[in-house]
DNA sequence: AAACAGATGAAAAAATTGTGTCAATAGGAG
DNA sequence: CTCCTATTGACACAATTTTTTCATCTGTTT
């Protein structure tokens, strides 16, 4: 019989087999793929209560050639779990026999992206960045590229219920003049993805010099506009595709719209409903 | 600033600081969380062409005491993603509880609505559509409100490959000209969602009196420029906040960004290639 | 009950890993 | 061009890890 390559039928095959202490080493290997794969024998033995030499046996009995050797299986099986979401999206775009359509491909990655924005966030950065932007003097959002109407989209929602955000940059002309009325009480709103453009950097760069305080929106480590971020972030954007997806970048954002609204209570509340019924008249009547 | 609970925040932190071979071995070790997790440092340096000494230093160069401080917080990050897939996204969708969080609120909503777009969208009349669009002698992308800068953006993604896309009434007074100009061979692309602003309805109607085909995405079957659509999309929107979510809008749209190019195949790819290279030019040169 | 076979853990041995040292090299300043 | 500094990899050493050895223990058979 060809060895298996799964440790779960491995240790299936042998497992009748093992003595009192094997089995319940082969157990917790079972239990514990993760941690065999990533920790030390030793460790591995203090965790489980078994002694390191029975767990070297262990893989002996099991017909791996060394310990070393049953690691690997184990580092198989959560590599193929813990693969990077980008992989994840590769193998997917590659698995046509499957038939996964357009759609799917990306909903699973967008899907990948938002649970990893999710589970990964450092929630007090989060709130430490609402809190600055809720006690803003001024608010000056920037995007470029294509970064531009996805900033555009969060300037519409805080409009609802401040008057203190402004959209820097929109005509290219303005950004110059957006940034120098920067001081200490103001925040600056950077999302810059991969190409980066050099205007948000400076503009990072400007506002920190200024004193005034950066929330920077990234896809990437490399971005070079984090060095001045007072609250970097970096969400996850991967994609099958040739540009990097904004879903999770627009979760983040319409989530920070909702913790502001919700720190700032009944005035948000009223003014969101004046925006709304101003907007419905406007909708209603308005001309093209 | 508090020390980060993520390898990539570390890094970030530091990045701008490092050497150029330490951030090859960064970029390693962001990309290779895993194999950096499980295996030895010297296996690490092997995959990565990194020297074994530059990686111990580089550990220590982003505060950590020891590579294998640095480690940890790989395994962390590997141990949180081995659930399988299905079973994290799943586990957002349902937190609807008291305790969770804006973020995860939001993330599950978002989660929910990409999810229902892939499962429930009619795929012969996505094919059609984008069918219309590759064929089209022009068209035309219009968003009004919050759909604006969401238009803006699809808009930019379509530049990468084509020439024929207009974004209408970016100045407002701008729309009626485009419009005029639609004829049989054209489409006119429209996003609009709750309230529905009077000029996006006014769009698809006249574009369908001049025979154009329209594509509309909406929230909400109570849309009226549904009755002018050639190809309407309801797309799931619904979020805890006061505004409709756009993420499952965006995660459409990249879907139709996506087909287009793998339909226009090689003619795509090579106007991509110009539209980055010249991105990076501007980007590494552009002046404030 | 004695003898034996197999299982187990402690400790020594062997192998491997992480880190400090140092010389070679590259890149920038004068 | 020359000097100087910072970076890098090779090597060696110390620490750690895995494996082997061996004495002890457990349970079974005669």
């Amino acid at each position: 019989m060809a060895l298996s390559a799964r440790i779960e039928d491995r240790i299936a095959d042998s497992y009748s087999d093992l003595s009192a202490k094997l089995k319940d080493a082969a157990d917790f290997v079972v239990a514990n793929q993760v941690d065999v794969a990533a920790r030390s024998l030793r460790s591995v033995s203090a965790a489980s209560g078994v002694s390191p030499a029975t767990l070297s046996r262990l893989a002996r009995t099991l017909g791996f050639e060394t310990y070393e050797e049953m690691r690997e299986l184990c580092r198989d099986a959560v590599g193929g779990r813990a693969m990077s979401f980008a992989e994840r999206a590769e193998r997917l775009k590659l698995d046509k026999e499957e038939g996964a359509t357009f759609l799917q491909r990306q909903s699973g990655a967008c899907i990948a992206n938002i649970t990893d924005l999710a589970e990964t966030i450092d929630k007090g950065r989060l709130d430490a960045a609402v809190g600055a932007l809720a006690g803003a003097r001024n608010v000056v959002l920037f995007g470029a590229l294509s970064s531009t109407g996805i900033a555009e989209y969060m300037a519409y929602l805080a409009n609802y219920f401040c008057t203190n955000w402004t959209l820097a940059g929109r005509m290219g002309a303005s950004l110059g003049a957006a940034l120098s009325s920067l001081g200490e009480e103001d925040v600056l709103f950077i999302v810059t993805k991969t190409p980066f453009a050099s205007r948000a950097v400076l503009a990072a760069e400007m506002a920190r010099s200024a004193g005034a305080q950066t929330i920077v929106l990234t896809d990437n480590h490399t971005c070079p506009a984090l060095q001045y971020a007072s609250f970097p972030f970096i969400v996850p954007s991967d994609s099958p595709q040739f540009f990097s997806s904004y879903a999770a970048t627009l979760v983040l954002m319409e989530t920070i719209i909702a913790m502001l609204v919700a720190r700032s209570g009944e005035n948000a509340s009223q003014r969101i409903r004046d925006v709304e019924s101003r907007n419905r008249r406007l909708g209603e009547f308005g001309a093209l």
